[in-house]
DNA sequence: TTGTTAAATAATATATACTTTAATTAGTAT
DNA sequence: ATACTAATTAAAGTATATATTATTTAACAA
């Protein structure tokens, strides 16, 4: 288990949640956008799936990723506290 | 400059906000709440700095911190821009 | 000027994080 | 069973971040 702000610490994990903004993906479907091998995506996402910023659904042979509200909520909140 | 992601990744540096969220305090000061060396925290004075997260006043020969709420911003756009 | 205090900078060591190649697991099809 | 595809895990190298001791700068006072 991570937490949110490690997660979000770094450009490419920011980047894939923008991507899975416009809606769900695969691992295969993510990998495309980067310039990456496929193991450095996939500890990527493992980093987001750990502090609950994206789901993780298995589907057949893929893996289908979308964003979880639940680790951006964390975020906001320790903001909020800050700005109030 | 440094981007507020990268600042808000340390535990050390989102204590430092939540202390400064009571209201400013001199770097002296800020030291007393932690057991890290006056450099140690200098450096995460100047990485908050940077990312426009606190704001520094020199005051006689104290250096006065205190919260800055553009970086903050940029943090919660970015969020909100990821849930709508 | 000398000494004292507050804080930052320099240089170095240690610890974490990221990336890669190679190997493995799980699902599907022939 | 064998082969193929999608993705992850393991091991190792590289890069980045953090922490420490030692040194330096700046403000103030005797």
């Amino acid at each position: 288990m991570r937490n949110a702000w490690e997660a979000l610490a770094d450009t490419t994990r920011r980047e894939i949640l923008n991507i899975l903004k416009k809606g769900e993906l695969s691992a295969g479907d993510i990998y495309d956008y980067f310039d990456i091998t496929k193991p450095s995506l996939s500890h990527h996402l493992s980093v987001l799936k750990q502090a609950n910023l994206v789901k993780a659904d298995k589907r057949g042979q893929s893996i289908i990723y979308s964003l979880n509200l639940k680790g951006l909520n964390e975020v906001s909140n320790y903001i909020r506290g800050l700005k109030k």
